[in-house]
DNA sequence: TCCATCAGCGTAAACGTTTACGTTGATGCT
DNA sequence: AGCATCAACGTAAACGTTTACGCTGATGGA
């Protein structure tokens, strides 16, 4: 490939000279930036970034992680990362850490040897040795819709309050006997708080929970189909159910449907994340939201500035919504 | 950051020794290797890529460009990328082009500036002055889910045998006022074919198709719920219809349940794409699959292969499949 | 006329690697 | 003893930039 050498020998100036007119830093007439570009053009010139990047030692990169899991909201915080990272100059590269993160050691070496200057760990719960590695890197991490306990900040809604807040919603709305579906009760950032705040809305408003109505499963849509079948064995059915994912809530609602129950009158159903499946059920699913797109943004903005500044980030808890529908 | 010369010195050799060890070439003893090791974990030293790959010219990097449209199958065809990439010890960096590709040209010199080794656009028709952008290029580029008319390689289904399969599937299920609902006529490569393919089995079968049966749009949700409305105006009014994409599909299904039609009954629906909705769906969609993953795979083994043996890549036509399910 | 100033440009070092080539000492063989 | 061989290492150049610093000639002012 043609180098700033080669333009500069066409050019019959110095490589300096042409650095500088590439990068439109002064010093150099009229007559010579032209000439200098018009040769670039001609041998079809690319400055070498990575030569740059070596000069500088700073790459414009970000690094970005993501778990294997087929989610419906990849795309969202994919783009609203990628759209403010680009909008400041920086490229983003991503890896995927495997269905649980099992690969998350090698995917964060791999980020500091490309020279990141920033990284971003969207859903994915870290493990002691994970944290101890990311304590010692150089540059500013941050964590998205998922959490650490020992001082690496994060961006993410309170699942706790939100399940609060969507069982309640469904409580309001005159359902007594509320069940929660989907949960992975080995999950302790998205898993155990939805539950918690489900059972603490039971409890502040005095209605008693089944153990029957908590039915623990993947936040897929198969663990939907499975807690439906199992709520509609009870004695004591449910009249409504917060499915802790919008797939789960797709789930259930089909199920209801098979076996004949009408959504939302004989079994009310709200779901979690409100990705673009919510508006495009039958009914259209009531869900609470994680704002997925804002989450990437913000999560480079904190990245630029902490990059730019030197300042640790701080974590945010970043308010969700319910979007009302037509599911209760 | 620690360098290369920084575990030099500390272990007393020199730094052709520390490269030498740590890319695993031989040439020291067990007892060095060791000290090497242990000295490199110590400063927490993570080796240059960019350092390297400017010696080595090669980055390892692949690019990956593309469009902005919020699309359900982003994270499928991203994953089939990333996953055959890091498989061969490639990186993959990701832009976005605009909504409809706007900003390609400057995301084309992005990727040469970065020197990828190869290059994925996605679903983004290219424009003349982008076609001779590419042409130029000193590393090989393959297309996604779009096509070209200038030689550059691409990977996708046959839209309009697909589309041709499609309609028919709908015919042998005894429909015979077919309509299609959703494509974009400005679009040559993802609309007009399609079109086309509906017509041409239409015609096959000895079927008119009534021009208010072709109802255009943009492959969107909203798409679906207008082309229903419209179809449910007509005095003719259709039996079946093709939606060019799963998100269409389902605007049909919703708003034939709000205007008191039974699908599959009153009428029948085939999607587009087999996105991960369309299981989701109620009835579950029965939809022309294209193969996300394995698109985004393909691409990345093609581009090895022409990297490594500097021959030119084949356009290839995937097989397209109808997945059966209940919505006709 | 002389000097200061400055636009316009060149020189060379540096960034952190890789790698061809050279060097050393030990070992084995005759 | 003499030599070849080889394991184990060191030296230094190169990759393509950026940039501090230095230089030159023209210009303007006194």
């Amino acid at each position: 490939m043609p180098t700033i050498k080669d333009v500069a020998t066409m050019t019959g100036v110095s490589i300096a000279t042409v650095s500088r007119v590439l990068n439109n830093q002064g010093g150099y007439s009229e007559e010579t930036r032209e000439k200098i570009e018009s040769a670039a053009r001609e041998i079809n010139y690319y400055r070498n970034k990575m030569a740059a990047s070596l000069k500088k030692s700073s790459a414009r990169i970000i690094g970005l992680i993501m778990p294997n899991a087929p989610t419906l909201f990849y795309g969202d915080i994919v783009e609203g990362i990628e759209t403010v990272a680009s909008r400041n100059n920086y490229s983003v590269i991503i890896t995927h850490a495997g269905e649980d993160g099992t690969n998350l050691m090698d995917c964060v070496s791999l980020m500091a040897e490309r020279r990141v200057e920033g990284l971003i760990i969207a859903s994915i719960s870290l493990d002691e040795a994970v944290e101890n590695q990311i304590q010692n890197l150089v540059f500013p991490v941050v964590l998205v819709s998922t959490k650490s306990n020992s001082g690496i900040p994060y961006i993410k809604v309170d699942d706790q309050t939100a399940a609060y807040d969507a069982t309640t919603y469904l409580i309001k709305h005159g359902h007594r006997a509320v069940a929660i579906a989907g949960p992975n009760m080995q999950d302790t950032i998205a898993g155990l708080p939805r539950v918690a705040g489900y059972r603490q809305a039971m409890l502040d408003h005095n209605l008693p929970v089944e153990s029957e109505w908590i039915h623990s499963g993947t936040f897929s849509f198969e663990s939907g189909i499975e807690a439906m079948h199992a709520f509609f064995r009870l004695v004591h059915r449910p009249d409504a159910v917060f499915a802790v994912s919008d797939d789960t809530a797709l789930g259930i609602m089909n199920t209801a449907g098979d076996l004949g129950l009408r959504v939302p009158d004989d079994i009310a159903v709200i779901g979690y994340d409100n990705t673009r499946v919510a508006e495009m059920a039958n009914p259209a699913l009531t869900a609470v939201s994680q704002p997925f797109f804002q989450m990437g943004a913000k999560a480079v903005q904190k990245l630029t500035t902490a990059i730019d500044s030197g300042q640790v980030i701080e974590s945010e808890i970043l308010k969700h919504r319910i979007f009302e529908r037509r599911s209760v």
